[in-house]
DNA sequence: GGGCTAAATTAACCTGCGTCATCATGATTG
DNA sequence: CAATCATGATGACGCAGGTTAATTTAGCCC
């Protein structure tokens, strides 16, 4: 069942058993992926798209200078580069962070799926959209955030994804990132997301340790990084501690 | 014809005459909105998009202190917020900056062509997933670009939707936008978006008057804001530089 | 164990941008 | 015509976060 994990505890698309195994069927090889490791380059043309099954992997972007702002990371069940089915060229890398296990889908099994099963099809646009409503939550971090607080709304999103994933019991998840990570996603430098670290350890709001992620108040992280889950589009009561702050 | 611009030049996804005709009679009205008019809210269920036919429109997410981060800058042509087709539900608001007129497509009308024309509708996914690419490139922006480099990268990206839309040739464009929405596009105050101006004012790279924005030397804002207009998936050769102004 | 490397940590210094305040300009309205 | 309001422009000041560099810690391999 390679498929369990996508689309799961999406709001009102979780797939149908025909469905579920249609996409199955559209699977052509499992593989394992060292960690580090580009998959796809900025610009090259693709045949196929990355059903993440284990492991953490990222789409980045490099600026000028070498330096590179990550643009989205993936947890297992993620669809990672289904959007290179339509658009076929990327606009940046995808890379491995760990060790990575993948299922590789071609897009001519997705282009039959398209013809034949159009309400799947709309699932996997349905998606590739979410990650756009990621892509979203990540500008206003940025763009309003300061830097506590985007690492908050980060780690808060992250442990999120892992419950959904079923590899985070809300407080304490297993990860490979590193605080280097976690600067170029947040548009920081890593000197300054070690001080942020510090300070969030001190305040007992959250450990990281690279290996493991450990919330020590969810609440109040996610108070702190203005975090509101909508936007991931999950359909579950968050454990204990809802983080919920509905917007005025 | 009032899907003219829709999709217009984009790579290898041109619609087809038939194609082309279904979505025109899927439109079902056709409205003239006010400036800063605010036509969907996050959390709303929607059951219609709206394409934009004339002005430009916004997508933003509110901070809880009032700030507001832009996540999207819209010109005509764009299918504003036909994702709201397969989410249903919004995680921002969307409105007019300018004056605007838009078409409404009901999302019962999509559903007939997702069944009946999987070609077009892979085509209304792809555009949904250029929309995707270019939050890429704002988190690129928000990430690893300075105060004037934001700004730089904006006007460029702008320009080049404008000529495409036939809107801009290449160095001037009518622009309903402030000062102060440049800032909640570029992360920044207005403040600092003024001194911004005046610094690309002063290095005879931009001129902003609101009204109209007037690009002098198009290579070198783009050198500045890193601007590589390929996320934006168009199919021309940008209009070359005719040098005006030799540098010292 | 010792040697090697990546990651984390911390200090010292500096600057880009935010904050706050004031003032000018022009458009809109009574 | 004065009054109001949005927008733009500028100066003074402070601080969050960048930069540089040095040190410590933790794996990992032989």
């Amino acid at each position: 069942m390679f498929t369990e994990r996508f689309l799961r505890d999406k709001r009102g698309v979780s797939l149908e058993v025909d469905e579920r195994e249609r996409l199955e069927a559209a699977i052509v090889e499992v593989q394992t992926v060292e960690p580090r490791k580009t998959i796809a380059r900025a610009g090259e043309s693709l045949q196929q798209s990355t059903l993440l099954l284990e492991g953490i992997m990222s789409r980045y972007i490099d600026d000028r200078r070498g330096l590179r702002q990550l643009v989205a990371v993936h947890v297992p069940g993620d669809f990672v580069d289904l959007h290179a089915y339509p658009l076929k060229i990327l606009d940046h890398d995808v890379a491995t962070m760990t060790a990575a296990t993948v299922a590789i889908v071609p897009h001519v099994a997705l282009d039959a799926i398209t013809r034949e099963m159009p309400r799947l099809a709309r699932k996997l646009w349905f998606a590739t959209l979410i990650d756009a409503a990621i892509h979203r939550a990540w500008l206003f971090r940025l763009g309003r955030l300061d830097a506590i607080g985007r690492v908050a709304h980060f780690l808060c999103e992250t442990n999120v994804r892992l419950v959904s994933a079923g590899l985070s019991d809300g407080r304490r998840f297993a990860f490979g990132l590193t605080q280097n990570d976690l600067a170029e996603i947040c548009g920081l430098t890593n000197v300054h997301v070690n001080r942020v670290m510090r300070h969030l350890r001190e305040d007992r709001l959250c450990i990281f340790r690279s290996s493991l992620v450990e919330i020590l108040d969810p609440e109040r992280l996610a108070e702190r990084g203005q975090f509101n889950p909508a936007y991931l589009y999950i359909d579950y009561a968050p454990p204990s501690n809802p983080p919920s702050n509905p917007r005025p």
